[in-house]
DNA sequence: CGGACAATTGGACCTTGGTCCAATACGGGT
DNA sequence: ACCCGTATTGGACCAAGGTCCAATTGTCCG
């Protein structure tokens, strides 16, 4: 169905690499952008579709590891599939652990390289996707008012309308309009489904 | 609260080293249970309390890596510090993608050490507390009887008793009864706490 | 100021859910 | 044959949720 492009984003400061990556991934019908250094690729940013990022370790000004930091900073959640040619077990360790896809070694095998760019790839489709709805789900929060919200979380949380109506000082009466209102905006038909969508936002829920 | 004691798991084929990190662990209070072999802490398994494994990559039969697949193999989720003395990044790799805590090199610096082994304990405590919570959920949704947990399943979805007893060909009536023992075993006072329990559970929900 | 939006409440009415008491039916195991 | 657990249903009744119509108050904005 969503026929989007997958891009592959290639940072290394070695002109004649990035050309034979671009020519690589291009022979299997991915879209390529490459980048001469890591600041380029935080100017421009990434695109809309899925994508992961090919880095190499070592480049002049901000390194591999210092721009997986950097993303991670802005909360910009790209696979990173790291490439290297001096590289270290601590290096790699770090990288890993601090999210990376994958961290191959030059010479690379060019298959190897197109195993861990799908994986990547597959992973970033599988996080946008989750974004996506989460991104819906807070546009629909969003629309409520902050009096609904509250109402929404004590809802979500399994009380009566009567309790809710005691705990805000209000009369049930109103409790049953918000309530309404909350299902209507949160576009869910059920108690249940409103409670599943509340975990999902992560809506902290009234305790007494 | 609970004062459980931590235990570091040793596997090392060589005795002196095992002998080191023995004294290196218990001197900061842990507890610590040393295996000259992977078949070895295979057969005498883990304990009871928090956990985690220190393991040497290199040695004679199973080797590190084969015994963190074989626990996988086995659903034995302990957090893994390895250590190994020639290590290279394919490999340091291939342990973290399968979910290694840490990876370090020989020789190991103490704190460097102690450090790795925290973190996994600690990732290994809140493993088990997750763990405790859905045992105990599963426990719960044992002691239902097949019935009772068909009809927490479109409780959990959402669906009115009408439509239940619809789709059960069985009457509404009916219906009210299996719900209220489904509340009352799962230990439940409102719909939407066992639409969050269903979501824990995994519990897949009738789609029409 | 007039208008839009949010919060609030009342009344009437219907649908659902929950509880109590009581009862029938079927399969297993003692 | 008898008891137990499970599934089933009925009637009565009350509590809770949902809906329709209508209305008031306060605030923020053009």
């Amino acid at each position: 169905m969503t026929a989007e492009k997958n891009t592959v984003f290639v940072v290394d400061d070695d002109p004649s690499v990035r050309g034979g990556l671009n020519r690589l991934f291009k022979s299997v019908g991915l879209a390529v952008e490459t980048f001469a250094s890591a600041a380029e690729f935080l100017e421009r940013g990434r695109g809309e579709g899925p994508a992961c990022l090919v880095l190499d370790v070592r480049m002049p000004e901000l390194s591999g590891l210092d721009l997986q930091a950097e993303l991670a900073r802005a909360d910009v959640a790209i696979p990173i599939v790291f490439i290297t040619g001096h590289g270290s077990v601590p290096m790699s360790v770090r990288a890993m652990k601090a999210g990376a896809a994958d961290f191959l070694e030059k010479p690379v095998d060019e298959q190897e390289l197109l195993d861990a760019v799908n994986r990547a790839l597959a992973r970033d489709r599988r996080a946008r996707r989750e974004q996506a709805e989460l991104a819906d789900l807070r546009r629909r929060l969003a629309s409520l008012t902050s009096r609904e919200r509250e109402v929404l979380s004590y809802v979500a949380a399994g009380r009566l309308n009567k309790q809710i109506a005691a705990e805000l000082g209000t009369s049930e009466k109103t409790v049953k309009v918000h309530r309404a209102r909350v299902m209507e905006k949160m576009e869910v038909a059920s108690v249940a489904e409103l409670a599943r969508l509340a975990e999902k936002l992560d809506l902290s829920l009234p305790e007494a």
